[in-house]
DNA sequence: GAAAAAACATGATATTAATCATATTAAGGA
DNA sequence: TCCTTAATATGATTAATATCATGTTTTTTC
């Protein structure tokens, strides 16, 4: 469903949620090893993140990732899109080029529905909403 | 969401569906220029199948792949299922070891209700239910 | 029963995604 | 200003999928 970047980015980003701000910036290195994912690998996708203003960063010392109040207003979606690409999620199950209501493959009336539904939850859910449930431990992060 | 293999796969058994039976069959040269996919991908593909009776088959001059009405009502789960393996739709999007209600990761609770739904129903829909779709015209199956 | 036709089994190659490595640039402190 | 630190940019390697190729076995037909 999502690739192995974005979940980690997400997990990334929502660490960093939690645990960071404009005055406690996190290294990669520290990042990496309380999720215990590559570092080298969360480095990239957490600089490509940072580029398109989904979180912050600044470098040298005393520097490092953050996320502002103004980032926990990104969507999940955000990310996904930015690691994945826009239409990962929306691209026709059996191939076809353009999924749509005009010619559907056979599966597509069975599973748009659905697929719909997650897409809009995911577009509408902030980054801010997903670190609220787990600062409340009704969720948690996959370490 | 599901590998590019299921989706050959589906193609191809749908194909069959609507075009074959015990008296009718079709070797896997015809199948893969009438579907517009790789001869020798399909060919491996349609063998793992048969071998799991999600299809049915007989070598030699006059053999070749059908499907028989009691293939047709293999559903379209059983196919993802042989091809990318049982847990493909069901794995945690944040990559949690497993995934379920009782220490459910931060999307969890979101996106499970509608992903469930979707699995649900491909674990209902038959190959039967589908080529019925496409001989009315209702659905295209993608070229 | 021999020859041809087709699926079957198995392994090789190519492409893409995942992971790692390193030289460069910007920020902060002495 | 200079040194250190940490992000940034870029590219290399590895692992996983997707794709291709070929020899083997079964079935039909003559
Ligand atoms: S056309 Fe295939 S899923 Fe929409
Ligand atoms: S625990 Fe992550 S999707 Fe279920």
């Amino acid at each position: 469903m999502l690739s192995n970047s974005s979940k980690y980015a997400l997990k990334a980003v929502l660490y960093l949620a939690l645990h960071t701000d404009e005055n406690n910036k996190m290294m990669v290195k520290d990042i990496s090893e309380r999720i215990n994912l590559p570092k080298a690998y969360i480095a990239k996708l957490l600089q490509e993140l940072s580029k398109r203003k989904i979180i912050s960063s600044t470098r040298g010392p005393k520097g490092g990732f953050y996320v502002t109040p103004s980032n926990k207003n990104e969507t999940v979606m955000q990310i996904i899109e930015v690691i994945d690409g826009k239409k990962r999620m929306e691209t026709c199950m059996l191939g076809l080029e353009d999924c749509n209501e005009q010619k559907p493959c056979p599966i597509h009336r069975l599973i748009s529905p659905s697929r719909s539904k997650m897409i809009t939850l995911l577009e509408n859910k902030t980054i801010n909403d997903l670190a609220k449930d787990l600062e409340l431990n009704k969720t948690f992060l996959p370490v």
